[in-house]
DNA sequence: AATGAATGAGCTTTCATTCAT
DNA sequence: CATGAATGAAAGCTCATTCAT
């Protein structure tokens, strides 16, 4: 069997019109009422095609959610995405202030264009082995090494305190997702003040992940 | 219609022995599943039960979810939980890291114990209107006001930030459940180090939402 | 296999309280959804026994049809109906005026007190053979055969024209039948003037069954 | 909600193949069995059908039903039945012996030729007021008022007496349904002679109604 | 005798998938 | 290529019937 991650990184196949608005339509209507509870023959209808149609371009189902959520990957380690993280690190960033706010603010932006993939792809991934490897492959193969590598780098440099990378990174990530989630999913109809909310997440992020601050706090425990 | 948390506040109603059988079964099939992809045949049999008896008990298949889902919030607000809470408030903690410390520890622990609900409930969700109004009822009406009062609370004793208390629960609770999440479902095999995380996350809060940081930092700003 | 109608002759048996209520619970909701649409669980729930108690009086949901549909035949040929014709019949009647209107009215009555069975067993019985049974032994074997006596007495006594003894009492029936119907199934709830109908269809029979008005009919033809 | 006779006058739609397969299929099961102990499996294996392929052209069974009983009133009220009443009245009949007798051996070919459609309709009506509606606006709406009208038109020329016109018609219509009833259903085997009965019918009718026969019988009571 | 929990066959209906057009 | 009629397996659910209590 072939990994359902073969080739998803070479560049987007040409898609047909109507391959187009099957793969939209479906899109949607798994957003809305997750894949299993949706027929492929309301896909069809949103898409404007007939319910035949749908099975010339994939061949399952499960295929079209695959065809689905892959180009969330596909963007995730785009080459921009890739180039815009090397950036980052090359700005040489004096202060982890600067740093985190630049990557929320792009990364905020980020979540909010893919919103509808990412939404379908948290909410099938624990159900359907397959989209685990594209996280594998796709996330975790090769985003989190570079993750890593910045912190380190940020380590080395004396600007974090000197904790296992991975739970630095784990919980950058989870007050990102925690506001992106609540913003765009749970309370997308609140009037939401992002600068104001990343400047909080980036304050309590750097302040507490400070070596000064470490010393401060210790200092003041000794005081 | 009824709302859907009509009563879960009651008693846990009596429950014979085959309606354990059948809850404790779709609860099983359920996280491993879904919902949706769940036949009641399948819930029936890993019951030991016959299809039939399935329906003796929740007449439909959606009866079924909530059945399964409802303990959850039962026992999130349950007197003990809310009792929980109260001593915390009453220990009068004079410093953050302690509070946060014994709070972590002892959700996280309540998360241990109720994964798979949980993993049912933040799974179906977003797809059930129903579960939603237990959501918003159970955590939302009940346990949110009692958070957000602590945070002042807090704030009032100059122990935390001035900032939204609304954000400081949500980034709280976003690192804590980023790592419940990690630690339970993605990489539940993993072997996992509790209190070192827990206080690299506390640690992490702590500093980031204390006044005295707030300053130094400035200060470091400016110098 | 015995015969529906083994023993419906014989004396009402000796229904228990609980028997009692179970076949009036199901007459009742035979006639208002039909035999093959009614469940016996609802047939319990009315006759507020549990649901095993039905089955105990009768073994099968059909036997229940049998057991509720049997009175109206073994009332319809109960020794009382049978006396009541052959009073009738010694009543010597000269006129057919007055026997018509005296077996109308009172034939009516009947009806309108059997109401309910009887539109149980018109409407079942074309989907039964067993019921069949019953109108062939009740009806058919044991009235018929006294109806057709009558009229072949009234045409012998030169008041009824010589034509079919058949299509004579089916004429009749038909005539009070129609009338029944369409006031006790039909439209029910209208205000209805029985004696005049009565009146009326007696008019109609006693002329159209006269001799007498034949030769004048027959002489009107002529002139 | 659409009335169930909305747009049952307009042309018959265009019945596929296999749809008009499942109709007989349905027809003819429903006569034996009734519609409630009809399985749309049945019908499907009858039809030479796949099961769900009776779902594509009725949506529901009771869809079925409707569209099986629909034509009986389609062709009641159509053109030709409605032209054929009004030929008949304008035939400007003499004799009530003509006019009855026209029409009760037209009406009867009618009823043999609808008698399956006619059975369905009789037998499930009681128990599906959907049907009711059908009477109500194809029958009793449509036909009703001409037939009053004709009864009048006899009235005013002397050639009826003068009793409600709803009896006179209820008479009529019940002794040529008594008959067409036992002879299309109840003993469909027997050898029948259709003139000689019509001839029967007309007779008793034409005398029972007939204002001569009145007098006559009247002057016979009294003399 | 009476109960009602339990059964499992059977029902109506849906839906992914195929294929002749 | 695209269609949509047709399929038939499988789903959720009902219900007549049984039987331990």
């Amino acid at each position: 069997m072939k990994s359902p991650l073969a080739g998803f990184k070479s560049p987007l196949p040409e898609l047909t019109e109507k391959q187009r608005q099957v793969l939209d339509a479906a899109l949607e209507v798994f957003a809305e009422q997750g894949f299993s509870a949706t027929s492929t023959g309301e896909i069809a209808k949103r898409a404007g095609v007939a319910a035949g149609t749908v099975f010339r371009f994939y061949r399952t189902k499960k295929d079209l959610l695959i065809g689905v959520v892959a180009p969330l990957f596909r963007r995730f380690v785009a080459p921009q995405v890739v180039a815009e993280f090397g950036e980052l690190l090359e700005k040489d960033y004096s202060s982890l202030d600067d740093f985190l706010r630049d990557v929320f603010t792009e990364r905020l932006e980020w979540l909010k264009t893919n919103r509808t993939i990412l939404r379908v792809a948290l909410q099938e991934t624990p159900l359907h082995p397959e989209l685990r490897g594209m996280w594998d492959e796709g996330v975790i193969g090769q985003l989190r090494p570079r993750i890593l590598e910045v912190i380190e780098d940020f380590q080395a440099r004396g600007l974090i305190i000197k904790a296992s990378p991975e739970s630095v990174a784990r919980t950058a990530a989870s007050v990102l997702l925690g506001y992106a989630i609540q913003r765009l999913f749970v309370e997308k109809d609140r009037d939401w003040d992002d600068p104001t909310e990343i400047e909080f997440m980036v304050g309590i992020l750097s302040r507490g992940l400070s070596p000064q601050s470490t010393a401060q706090n210790t200092l003041d425990g000794v005081s």
